[in-house]
DNA sequence: CTTGGAAAGTCAACAAGGCTGACATAAACT
DNA sequence: AGTTTATGTCAGCCTTGTTGACTTTCCAAG
């Protein structure tokens, strides 16, 4: 349905622009009706849980980086620890996640997934990445290699924007 | 960093899965920070007017579908009507959207931007646009068609999942 | 022409998850 | 000894989502 002048010029590799503002419309439109689909399946599990996305979040950086502080996670999330506490603890008071004090430095917490946690972890990033395979498997390796590239550049806007101005955090 | 694999592919066309747990992972993770950065600049604008995403969100659709109806743009952005309308309510007393009733049927209420309204809609898609520009050139044309193919995917799926289970709406 | 129901709006109450500010504690650093 | 750092916590505020109940308008079918 868009992606005409794109693929016309596939294969010519130059930067003549094919970049229309309409084309730009559409990409935006796409990221926020993606993103929707993309939270959509998390959300529902997490509902049954009574939990919402600032859970999902914490539980996966805390798998991806077990024994994470919560200075890490805060700059991670880029949100207030006020916050993020509210989360931690019901969490830890579920039994989901593990605080341990630190051995070095015995002002942090290391986090870790319990059993629990795990569970859940896997159930979350099993609905998220059936979602994604879905979407590269019908989109082929060439454009999922795309995709990915766009993302990170999209990433790394951001990445850069937070050290040059000082990181003066998230809405 | 991370498409080494799915670069590997490109031209064998087969479905032989790349797509492993920690692959998926990363894009799942690039989706989260790529959103990130692409709702930050209209984010921090937002925040000097007192809106907020959902002003966006309203002003975005209705530049796009001049003259839509309350129910059309429910049902696009998936919130109630007293959510969207509380927000509406902001948008038409700060003379930002024009709310007129419809001259078939008088129970509706078209929705247009007016001049204000426009502007602020311009300012917001430029620095959306700008972003998504800069993310489109540095990856290049033939990233950025694999890009839109991937999120075309996504969305699909959620269009599909709307309609299938009656659309009992987002979390 | 009456009435049922759809479309839109309003009021009230509530929850999640952001935020700020202030303050407490323990540990580490100087 | 005094300061800084990491964390936690209390109180209060905002946005944006939710339900439920109720009204007004008005189309359309009986």
């Amino acid at each position: 349905m868009a992606d005409r002048n794109a693929t016309n010029m596939k294969g010519r590799g130059e930067s003549l622009l094919f970049l229309t503002d309409d084309q730009l419309r559409r990409g935006i439109e796409a990221m926020f009706f993606a993103y929707r689909g993309f939270t959509a399946d998390p959300d529902r599990i997490l509902q049954d849980y009574g939990y919402g996305r600032a859970h999902h979040r914490a539980i996966h950086f805390i798998n991806r980086t077990p024994g994470t502080t919560v200075n890490n996670l805060l700059s991670i999330l880029g949100v207030t620890k006020q916050s993020l506490n509210r989360v931690l603890r019901t969490l830890v008071e579920d039994d989901l996640v593990d605080s341990r004090v630190g051995t070095r430095d015995k002002r942090e917490r290391h986090l870790f997934l319990t059993p629990k946690g795990a569970g859940l972890e896997r159930e979350l990033s099993e609905a998220q990445r059936n979602r994604m395979r879905d979407a590269y498997r019908a989109a082929g390796p060439e454009a999922v290699a795309g995709f990915r590239t766009v993302l990170e550049q999209m990433m790394n806007q951001e990445m850069r924007r937070q050290y040059l101005d000082g990181g003066d955090g998230p809405r």
